[in-house]
RNA sequence: GCGGACGUGGCGGAAUUGGUAGACGCAAGGGACUUAAAAUCCCUCGAUGGCAACGUCGUGCGGGUUCGAUUCCCGCCGUCCGCACCA
């Protein structure tokens, strides 16, 4: 038979409609098999998916595809992150409404992502920016707010003082607000709060629960929270004003208590505010310091700036000590109590502000042996390290940091200046924004009531639409009648909140909705959502490790809190994937080409690339992340289009680690579309040679038939574990591996199998579940192979075999025999060969002898069904 | 600045987590088939010495632990990600 080359263009569409027409994979909350719930990440509608989401979206079906081939009951649903900036960008660019945008950018990449064959249940959809999801946003945040878990405080924000609004920091470019090029400032705004840092000892020991999350991800999200034990004591002020004889501080390194050289605090600590009042000299540095981004990596750079206050803190330990007090700008009010010691010595930062003030510096410590003072560099060296001390609270002595800080706060505890406290670097998370596209902060401003939430049977808030873009700001704060409202407590004149919640909100717990997105009443449904969940396998990039993750965590236990769901874990296993990365290419005036706009010549190793339309030399720039700025984007649609959707998907997972980058190559891609073909190739060449399925097979006594069985028990076993691991690289080489055995083992005699009917029933076996193997990866060939070898049914909804384990060991073994650790020989024996018999055979071998060169053997290592190292 | 990762042939990577370094794929070179091309198939492919058998070196750099280190420890160098209002 001539075999037709497969045609993905042809094939997808048509299974993708079969799919749909039996429903296959709309979930049922009260199937009795046992649930997996497999989410990734859910888009932002930006306007069109890019190879990220396609890597993203690949990993997840093929988990969600292989779960239910093994019999589970697949949850595996998609929706939108559809509330955020881009959506009012474009609005002030294009004149479009922020919501048509959305649900336009929406059924765009709703159409791509169903092009990919996706095992989605589309039925439990919904986009953040629905009233019937936000609504029941706002319905927790009343709750929350009732059971203690809001609350209203000052906090900073960038602030434009010429568009007169509120900047992201990433709206804040080298200092300057990004329309306006004004010289941003820092502001004080009354703003809402979540209170995550209720919960930290708990965010923080639940960590080691999570066992099936990558180490990275908990070290991340453990050093954020950052758990710190130190000393709290107040130094005595000379020469403050009224209210102010003391300043409380906290330290972290009890053990430099003799160290500090000055003492500073925050611009803005009720202090530095106070003195600000009478003396215009620092109410004019305080507002200088104002003049700087929120960000913290900006606050750690900018240059260290002080202000000597002439205010004197007098050392606890010996109050005829006096240190001069600052105020400096790398001092944070939020952290700890918005005052420090600085000990130049032992921490770069104050190393750096004391040389610029001419402040003394004090050695506490030095290493071992040294008796060299401080220079330029602090000397910060791990605290399990051993140093001398020479200037602290007890006698010299050589001892860990550890140990002298914990020596150190028990003397100062007894001798009663000081106490010890737990202090956490996570700050409560602030939800105001002052935007339009966003969840309205469902509460109300009454002049007489004060802050009064709206009732739950009012919501949901809904945002208003006839809203104008012309000037920067919030629309809903110069909307002219949204915000009057009566106030539901004593029905006079009040105002809404204006403000709406930050995004990260919305995606703080969509993943419980998705398990019962059709209850109009409640925002879960608890029968549900407590079997449902938690979502065994999530899966999305790394840069959302530490924030989306954590405050999901806090936000389900908020959830708990207030009766939601009954648990406080949302994630029990946790991936993070890679980027998808491309060259460069650079034109001669400097500007950047596209993919789709070059052509590439190959010379042997050298590659010239050149513009398409002009033929002008084009330079091959470095490897990447895709990005619209430097043009290296590939559409999915024209990879989809030109090669196949499940080409598309089987090069994704290729290669590269998934949670590493990987590089997208037109090369790449031709090779993985050369193996559809080949695997189209060589089922559709066996097909017709097969005989019928669900035939038993016995082939203990007909060598090639059992070899046949080997190998393809062998890759059932391979390629399961390399998925279960989330190593679809490794899962996809043992795939090759096996498709060359079979082609070796079968595709040259087909006709064969009709005189051996054992052979034949072994190739059978062997084709089912190369079918079978595929499909998770490249569902649609998979589905076309599956027909064309006979089988009724769809291949997305069969099982998988059961891994015969016996057919994957063998009697004997072959192991690599080394002398003095290099490898010089190989050894087959039997499988349960005791160690005598190996050394023996091991002794025999000419290569042995030779190496040892006539050496007394020393000692033999065997480790078992391993190596064999004989010792010279 | 702080925190986290990563670094192996021409390229992406593999190595059962301390046990044969380079699986598998891509690129390249040679050959078969073809009038030709595409497609497909076969062979070679870390460096170096040797006709060969085979030997030596080799996992960013420098040290260390071990019978044995890509893997563990210490110190450098380089690249990437996050830093609380991008999502």
């Amino acid at each position: 038979m001539i075999n037709e080359r497969y045609n993905a263009r042809e094939s997808e569409p048509r299974w993708q409609r079969q799919w749909d027409d039996h429903a296959i994979f709309a979930t049922k909350n009260d199937d009795p098999r046992p649930k997996y719930y497999v989410l990734e990440m859910f888009p932002y509608p930006s306007g069109r998916i890019h190879m990220g989401h396609v890597r993203n979206y690949t990993m997840g079906d093929v988990v969600a595809r292989t779960m239910r081939a093994r019999g589970y009951n697949v949850l595996h649903p998609m929706g939108w992150d559809a509330f955020g900036m881009p959506a009012e960008n474009a609005a002030m660019a294009n004149k479009v409404h922020p919501k048509s945008w959305t649900y336009a950018n929406i059924a765009t990449m709703k159409a791509q992502l169903k092009s990919m064959g996706l095992s989605l249940d589309w039925s439990r959809e919904f986009a953040t920016c629905d009233p019937g999801y936000y609504k029941h946003q706002q319905r927790m945040f009343v709750d929350f707010l009732a059971a203690g878990l809001v609350e209203r405080k000052q906090s900073k924000v960038n602030w434009d003082p010429v568009d007169n609004t509120v900047l992201a920091n990433e709206q804040v470019i080298d200092g300057r607000g990004w329309r306006s090029g004004a010289l941003v400032e820092q502001r004080e705004l009354t703003q809402w709060f979540f209170k995550i840092s209720k919960y930290s000892d708990d965010l923080l020991s639940a960590l080691d629960r999570l066992d099936r999350w990558p180490d990275k991800v908990r070290i991340m999200q453990r050093n954020w929270i950052g758990k710190s034990e130190g000393l709290r004591f107040n130094f005595g002020l000379v020469g403050a004003p009224e209210g102010f004889d003391t300043l409380p501080v906290f330290t972290t390194r009890p053990d430099t208590m003799y160290g500090p050289t000055f003492a500073a605090i925050s611009p803005d600590h009720p202090l530095a505010k106070a003195l600000a009042e009478t003396n215009p000299q620092i109410a004019a540095f305080n507002e200088q310091c104002r003049k700087m981004g929120t960000s913290q990596a900006e606050i750690d750079t900018a240059e260290k700036l002080g202000f000597d206050t002439g205010i004197k803190a007098a050392h606890p330990a010996d109050p005829s000590w006096h240190l001069p007090l600052y105020i400096a700008n790398f001092v944070l009010m939020d952290y700890g109590t918005g005052a420090i010691i600085g000990c130049p010595a032992h921490d770069q930062r104050d190393l750096d502000f004391a040389r610029k003030y001419g402040l003394p510096v004090i050695d506490v410590f030095k290493p071992l042996g040294s008796d060299e003072s401080v220079q330029d560099t602090a000397f910060v060296p791990a605290k399990t390290e051993t140093v001398q001390y020479v200037h602290w609270v007890g006698e010299p002595g050589v001892m860990t940091c550890e140990q002298a800080m914990a020596r150190s706060l028990e003397i100062f505890e007894r001798d009663g200046w000081g106490q010890r406290e737990i202090n956490f670097r996570l700050r409560d998370w602030g939800i105001s924004r002052q935007r339009y596209w966003g969840c309205p902060i469902p509460v109300i401003h009454c002049e007489v009531c004060g802050v009064v939430p709206v009732p739950i049977k009012d919501l949901p808030v809904q945002l208003p639409d006839d809203i104008e873009f012309d000037s920067p700001g919030n629309p809903l704060d110069r909307h002219p009648t949204w915000k009057h409202v009566a106030c539901p407590q004593c029905a006079g004149p009040a105002r809404r909140e204006t403000d709406t919640m930050d995004t990260f909100v919305d995606s703080s717990w969509y993943f419980s909705r998705f398990t019962d997105p059709w209850n109009t009443e409640e925002p879960t449904t608890r029968a549900v959502v407590d079997r449902m969940m938690p979502v065994d396998q999530y899966i999305g990039g790394v840069e959302h490790a530490i924030l989306h993750l954590l405050y999901s965590r806090f936000f389900t236990r908020a959830m708990q809190a207030t009766g939601h769901v009954g648990f406080d874990e949302p994630f029990r296993g946790m991936f993070t994937q890679g980027m998808v990365v491309h060259e460069t290419y650079k034109t001669l005036d400097g500007t950047f080409a596209s993919p789709a706009e070059i052509r590439i010549l190959a010379d042997g190793d050298n590659r010239q690339a050149s513009l398409l339309d002009s033929g002008q030399p084009v330079e091959i720039g470095p490897i990447e992340k895709m990005s619209k700025s430097k043009r290296n984007t590939v559409d999915p649609d024209d990879i989809i289009g030109s090669y196949g959707a499940d080409t598309a998907r089987w090069f994704m997972l290729s290669d590269s680690p998934p949670d590493r980058d990987v590089i997208w190559s037109e090369d790449g891609v031709k090779g993985a579309s050369r193996f559809v073909q080949r695997v189209w190739r060589l089922v559709s060449t066996l097909a017709p040679h097969l005989p019928a399925p669900g035939g038993k097979v016995d082939a203990a006594n007909h060598p090639a038939a059992q070899a046949l069985r080997v190998a393809a028990h062998r890759a059932l076993s391979d390629i399961l574990g390399g998925i279960d691991r989330l190593r679809f690289n490794t899962a996809v080489a043992k795939l090759y591996i096996y498709v060359g055995d079979l082609e070796t083992m079968l595709a040259n005699a087909p006709e064969g199998l009709a005189a051996d009917p054992v052979l034949a029933a072994a190739a059978r076996e062997a084709v089912d579940i190369l079918v079978l193997l595929i499909a998770p990866m490249m569902p649609h060939l998979a589905e076309e192979c599956w027909s064309t070898i006979g089988h009724s049914g769809l291949v997305s909804e069969a099982r998988w075999p059961e891994i015969e384990t016996g057919l994957l060991v063998s009697d004997s073994i072959t192991l690599p025999v080394q002398v003095n650790g290099k490898k010089r020989a190989e050894v087959t024996v039997a499988r349960d060969a005791q160690n005598p018999q190996i050394e023996a055979a091991v002794l025999a071998l000419d290569a042995v002898k030779q190496a040892l060169d006539g050496k007394p053997v020393r000692k033999i290592i065997i480790v078992p069904q391993r190596i064999v190292n004989v010792v010279g």
